[in-house]
DNA sequence: ATATTATGCGTATACGTATACCCTATGGCG
DNA sequence: CGCCATAGGGTATACGTATACGCATAATAT
């Protein structure tokens, strides 16, 4: 032993100890099948022995894989920076575990809109694809996909899969979600719905959640009231001022879906500082389902994205693109979840 | 231009094209001082244009620095495997963005307890420390941190700082908090008060706070009744069985300091299914001040974390450790947010 | 029997960078 | 005018792995 313990072993050490050379040592290790099942069990119990790992830095400059994903949240600048998106942080965990699963890491960046972008590509030096999360300046967001498909980054993202956009798109049915809340509010006898989030196409997403209100509202033979639709984006102080806009404006509405938990959560605020009873004057559903849904009062009905499944077929779509196999785009199902803001 | 423009450049590219040799190159752009201005200005003009990166694999392996950290997220198997504590996932942007502010990469992974450690030796390779999060088994816990210290991992932990811990910790002041809430309840004229959390020597931070209280209320000149503490986990339902079984115990108790917010939550949900009045009949704080404490019914009492803090603390203790710069044990400060469940 | 192919492994080398060492030209100094 | 220090940068090499190739031996075919 007078190998220095601190000097972590290499596959020389390795195949020393095996009596073999050290390409065999990897292949051996990486389960190439021209290595003899007595060599290979012998070259794996001494790395078992050793402690031996892989040096993936030494292994990814030599393959050029890094056997990594990227995962990169994009947010316009919070006021508090400390605030993300509790939605996304959900996913993270469903994200995360895919990765840890299928053997790859997982490298972590938060994006603001305002930086540099080259921060990112950047990155693909460090990463074999990008995860996309989060909305954000849309427009700006765009230019940058473009960028990104030019330098010939594999990468995949969670939006709207209606939408024909630029890249892989891995999303939840939120035209079918839109349905589902539109439905359930007409079926408890509200029929001025009105929408809260960006319907323009700055949001695909929530402009999909709107399409598909809108779609139920018709199938029930009510028309939409475009004047019920007010911009909001994903904060609780957007969602607060937007329903109260929409109260100043006059128009009567007894029913909110909201383009998310936040959202509706600042509208239940302003609902109840204007002295209007949850759900008997005005019913709401939110979307996303966040931890915080359920605490509200009224107990808040919501959308729930399947978030476990998220992660699993996002990691999957990106190491099919990595990979050169074919993908489609895929989508996720979406489940209402009924609490007591719309039951009356 | 015969250059592919698909293959990313490298230093020889760029040596060859400012006509100096690629050892010149990597010198002038890691800012060595035997590089003369004009030289260095006009490869760094160079490396501009050409949009080059330094490959992190190939500069990794040379120089044994990753320029990564990795986050370690330490957590029992949770029934719900998406759902992770917010208060760490909080945590989370403040050390992101920490890291991204200093140059550093971050890796993440979430470990579940019964994974094997080599995991996270293995991460060693892939950065140059490690930053632990997380509460669950502890003791298991403290024999795999023996093990990283003799490995010479370098690492520092968010944690109890009171304790003689192993390694660096980073952490609130726990004990200082507990006093903060004891008094104010003491203020409020409760005088039996309960405690809901793990006060063993399995969680130290709970047991900080729990010292903390007792602290305040022999302070006072009562005695902490000794069976009006119950041990619970960092969960909704922990908390939610643990009220429980205090109230069956018939006990007498008009004020309850729960170790996180998530137990204060579960622990409401219980005593107003008894028919309590909160706060009337219980005052309530909790710990964390996670976002769903503003939504409770009343809103709940809690200790704010310095998050913004901690992040900078952790990254920059955990850099000092690496560099062998000399680091000592550091508490951040955290402060009582007063809301409805202790408003008497 | 010879030709053919597969098996199992060694040899040589490349991945792209950082650093130890060496060399040259210049200027200051006695 | 010779000596040495210094700036500026070139040469050679190491980091640890993965892969293209080649070469035996053994297995199979003809």
């Amino acid at each position: 032993m007078g190998r220095q313990p601190s000097s972590k072993p290499t596959s020389f050490d390795i195949a020393y100890l095996a009596g073999v050379s050290q390409p065999t040592v990897s292949r051996a290790l990486r389960g190439s099948k021209s290595v003899s099942a007595a060599t290979r069990a012998n070259i794996e119990r001494i790395a078992r022995e050793l402690n031996y790992t892989v040096d993936k830095n030494a292994s990814s400059l030599r393959s050029q894989r890094t056997h990594t994903l990227a995962l990169l949240f994009f947010e316009d600048p919070t006021p508090d920076e400390s605030m993300i998106n509790p939605f996304f942080l959900s996913m993270l965990g469903s994200i995360t575990r895919e990765c840890a699963r299928r053997g790859y890491d997982l490298l972590i960046s938060f994006q603001q809109m305002h930086n540099d972008w080259h921060v990112a590509y950047q990155d693909s030096h460090r990463s074999d694809g990008i995860i996309l999360l989060g909305y954000g300046d849309y427009q700006l967001y765009l230019s940058k996909l473009e960028h990104l498909v030019e330098m010939g980054t594999k990468f995949v993202r969670w939006g709207s899969v209606s939408e024909e956009g630029i890249g892989l798109t891995v999303g939840s049915d939120n035209v079918g979600a839109g349905e589902q809340a539109g439905a359930h509010l007409v079926e408890i006898g509200r029929t001025r719905i009105a929408f809260l989030g960006d319907a323009s196409d700055h949001a695909p997403e929530f402009q999909d959640r709107y399409d598909g209100l809108c779609r139920a509202m018709r199938a029930a033979g009510y028309e939409p009231d475009p004047a019920l639709q007010r911009d909001a984006v994903s904060t609780e102080d957007s969602g607060y001022a937007a329903a109260n806009a929409l109260l100043a404006s006059g128009k009567p509405f007894d029913a909110i879906f909201a383009a998310s938990d936040l959202i509706a959560i600042g509208a239940m605020r302003a609902l109840t500082e204007a002295g209007l009873k949850l759900p008997h004057d005005v019913a709401i559903i939110g979307f996303d389902d966040i931890p915080a849904a359920s605490l509200t009062s009224p107990t808040l009905t919501t959308v729930m994205q399947d978030l476990k499944g998220a992660g699993p077929l996002l990691v999957d779509a990106l190491l099919s693109r990595i990979e050169n196999r074919a993908v489609e785009q895929r989508i996720l199902p979406a489940r209402l979840i009924k609490r007591q803001s719309t039951a009356v």
